[in-house]
DNA sequence: CAGTATCCCTCCAGATACTG
DNA sequence: CAGTATCTGGAGGGATACTG
């Protein structure tokens, strides 16, 4: 399966109740997912490799941590960049849309902070 | 199983991956999971009994609203009251806690209103 | 009314091995 | 280095029927 295929087919994306509207599943789509919040947080520190982002989130397999980037990919949150070196480098970069999650997963760290 | 039964067997708590600390997740254990938050969405407007947030919330099975109620109460976001009538009426309240997610839930549908 | 008890099945996510 | 391919187990969650 190709990447674009993988895109296509969809999965990975966090399971939601269909048939109810409400725009918190659209947050929750994004962040929601097993791994997503802490790509989005080792990110937020910049621009980080593959390689990079397995070493710091220890526990993620290959396989998880390529489904975890390209749903965020295709959501609008990151950007992937290949340089043809050899061997190849990627880099994966927050978008604009990924950056304004910032407030919302601070605010969850803080309600934690206070109740937990 | 009886109700405290499965508190004890803690089940229904979303999967947020172990070895990792990330007080982020602790907020996610709790608004992750599939029905939390059209369900917090529903006592943000008051208290609600079982068969209202039945009805309100049309797709989900009354095994998932128990369990997720469960999980809720567990996690001190809500109270569950049970009245002594014929039949029984029982309500569900959220607590301080459980009204402390507010901010966050909204900023989240903020989030997807300049987004998506 | 407010749940519980079962059955069942999908599908996620881990492990592992492999490759351009 | 940065992934993909494949297999698999287990659990989440739906449907349904039943009950104090």
């Amino acid at each position: 399966m190709t990447r674009s295929d993988a895109v296509e087919a969809n999965n990975y994306i966090p399971k939601v109740p269909e048939h109810i509207e409400c725009s918190i599943e659209k947050t929750l789509e994004v962040i929601g997912g097993k791994w997503s919040f802490l790509v989005l947080r080792e990110l937020f520190e910049g621009t980080k490799r593959f390689g990079e982002l397995q070493r710091q989130i220890r526990t993620i397999s290959p396989k998880s941590l390529s489904d975890t980037l390209r749903h965020l990919e295709a959501s609008g949150i990151l950007e992937r960049h290949a340089y043809p070196t050899v061997p190849v480098t990627v880099e994966y970069t927050l978008t604009p849309k990924g950056q304004d999650l910032h407030q919302i997963l601070h605010d969850m760290k803080l309600w934690a902070a206070k109740w937990t």
